[in-house]
DNA sequence: CAGCCTCAGTGATTGAGATCACACAGCAGT
DNA sequence: ACTGCTGTGTGATCTCAATCACTGAGGCTG
């Protein structure tokens, strides 16, 4: 009983992270329209590719977007965490999906049509900003993403900037210059366009030169300053 | 007195063109906002990191929008021509320009003040659809971006995806196997990631090959089917 | 416990492309 | 003609990371 409760509450924060930006009503519109689904780890939600069926938004767990060549090779865009909704730009434009969504841990994931969703931009001007504005935003982030992937060829250098993405990311945690390290190596190497064996040599190097410390899925960045001196080299 | 009727012509025409996916009315409220300046080559819209000013919008001549890493380098992300607004992500989400915009010929371009679009955004729902539809337009065509430059780390891979791409545009043409080489080596390397030396050898190297040929700006590609045949290997 | 996964670490080799360093062609201006 | 300037063509060298090929470490299941 006691955890089905907790299960509420969390439920309600990340609806107000997701919707934070709209008019109670305007949500609450939103929410009676969508679907609330639970997925096990490896789920895919939609792939690179498809007609888009609508818009897909984290409610709980994480999301890897990302896109492959056909020579197989995989780059992943980002990890998509809760209150993020996924595929907007695709139910918008009636155009394919322009990347793979795979759930990376059990996850919650609500499920909006797109004729709904158009349906709702229709009614309610406000909504059609928020879809906006979160385009906008999956824009300028794939835009840095592509800056950093090309800025930047020495492998070293793209792995410095990750970490200190995660650094961001954590500012608000108990302690600042430790985050939880959820991806493999090669998941990495896929982040940032290399092989996994070359991110096995950066974690390497990056250990002997006292950048980082590792315990279990701990990463500890002593030294954030000296991580970012790596970048403008 | 004649060029001056035919660009008259041309202009109307690519006004309809602009918003040809647009009630005339709504056209025409846009019309009455933007502001039509001429530039020269070289002048700069905007420039990447600024606060977002407004949108632009390419009525005649072609610009580039580049993003560019701390080294100096520069990755061309793509050349906009008639018709396409240019900086929608960034007005509509105050977030700064994720891009530089820079004219490459002589250029007229309307420019529509950031607080106009979005007062305009409100008052016809339809602007805010043209205005959505737009941003993920550009979203999806980074996205291919990124991919293409992911998927083949073989430059001559690239460079063959980019001269298909030259082709595909072309399709209208009087001669669909023959483009306007309107780039330098230089830019071409900026635009599929890497050196101008590099570019000029596989230029050599297809036109050893039969792939291509040229005589001053005119590049004929005789064989897209062969040309494609580089971008699976 | 044995067998079988997936991850991680590390050496050896190799190759593609960056970089440096020229030479040259075309074109504008004084 | 002389001087710049910008764009191009090409050789020589070098460096970084991909690739191949292992060895282990840990976790799960039968």
């Amino acid at each position: 009983m006691a955890t089905h409760i907790v299960n509420n509450v969390q439920k309600n924060a990340v609806a107000d992270k997701a919707f934070s930006d709209l008019p109670a009503a305007v949500a609450s519109a939103i929410e009676q329209e969508a679907l609330t689904t639970t997925y096990p780890t490896g789920a895919v939600l939609f792939a690179e590719g498809q007609a888009p069926r609508g818009v897909f938004i984290v409610r709980r767990g994480r999301v890897k977007l990302s896109i492959c060549g056909s020579d197989g090779r995989t780059l992943i865009l980002r990890i998509v965490d809760s209150g993020c909704p996924m595929g907007v730009a695709a139910a918008v434009s009636g155009r394919q999906y322009e990347a793979t969504a795979e759930t990376q841990e059990p996850s919650e994931i609500s499920f909006l049509r797109q004729c709904d969703l158009l349906r709702l931009m229709r009614q309610h001007g406000e909504i059609a900003l928020w879809v906006t504005q979160h385009i906008s935003q999956d824009y300028a982030c794939t835009c840095r993403e592509i800056r950093d992937l090309i800025l930047s060829d020495s492998a070293s250098e793209k792995l410095a900037r990750l970490m200190v993405g995660w650094l961001d990311q954590n500012a608000t945690a108990t302690n600042p210059t430790q985050v939880k390290l959820a991806l493999t190596h090669e998941e990495i190497g896929q982040m940032i366009g290399t092989s996994r064996e070359t991110v096995s040599r950066l974690f390497a190097g990056f250990k002997k030169q006292r950048l980082i410390q590792q315990n279990g899925c701990n990463l500890v960045i002593p030294n954030r300053v000296a991580l970012e001196s790596l970048i403008t080299a």
